[in-house]
DNA sequence: CGTGAAATCGTCATGAA
DNA sequence: TTCATGACGATTTCACG
């Protein structure tokens, strides 16, 4: 992990379409040299997987919040991550220090669903309020950056 | 967007580096109309770029944390998220519906990197406070799923 | 790490349902 | 419109220097 694989990582970060010559000529490399940096960080787990980033709105996932969960046990145990993870509309979950036991990222189409999502939340065995923050806007949500 | 072009997406967000081929079979098409539906979720803004998942953890940015920033002011303006935007341990930030003006994430690599982070947001104009929320350990972070 | 060759894949034209 | 087929050009990929 040099300074070439973090630019390697941020120009792939941006587009992860473009040829292995052009990707090489960004960082100062050949083809072959660039790819080969890229299959080692793959190799690694660096490179967790290549993707498309999907705009939520499109795909009827335009209501964002986040819900803080709390809970009368220790919840940080695989059949509560197992329950979340069970709920599509629910795209990540963290366990935290802080206000309550859990933080979990909802997405619906509209805030009807986002209700009816809350409500399955409660369902959950432990699981004794939550605290809802609706998003408004969103100003940006950026990969993390190797460099700086 | 009918229920093929779902299956796409589900199936590039999966993996977006197999062959068009591959990606036709998955979904019964041949790959030139699978690479034609790409190219138009590509063209319709669905879809909207090719990216890596990088861990975190191995490009220095193990320690995340969400952020309510409280403010004297009304922050859902340019200003303000130009001085977000300025910080790369900022990795997101929304206007919130809530018990705060805004929501931010913050990653670093260490807890004294985040508390460096944290007197960067206190430096905003106009901001009055913060409140912290450390995550411990993420259940999952999982793309929106277009079906369901 | 660069170069070159071989295999594979993306891309586009044509034609059919 | 939308899809399958086939051919061409570009790219990935690997062996060698």
């Amino acid at each position: 992990m040099d300074d070439v694989d973090c630019m390697l990582l941020t120009e792939l970060q941006q587009d992860a379409t473009q040829a292995y010559a052009a990707l090489g000529k960004a960082v100062g490399l050949s083809a072959g040299a660039a790819h080969e940096r890229v299959r080692k960080l793959r190799e690694q787990g660096v490179i967790r997987r290549t993707t498309v980033d999907v705009d939520p709105a499109a795909v009827g996932r335009g209501v964002a919040a986040y819900v803080l969960v709390e809970a009368n046990a220790w919840m940080g145990d695989e059949p509560v991550c197992a329950a979340l993870e069970a709920l599509p509309e629910v795209v990540e979950a963290h366990v935290i220090a802080g206000p309550a036991s859990l933080l979990v990222k909802v997405r619906t189409a509209t805030t009807e669903e986002l209700q009816a999502a809350l409500r399955r939340l409660f369902a959950i065995d432990g699981v004794t309020g939550t605290q809802t923050i609706v998003v408004l806007e969103s100003f940006f949500e950026r990969p993390v950056n190797a460099g700086a």
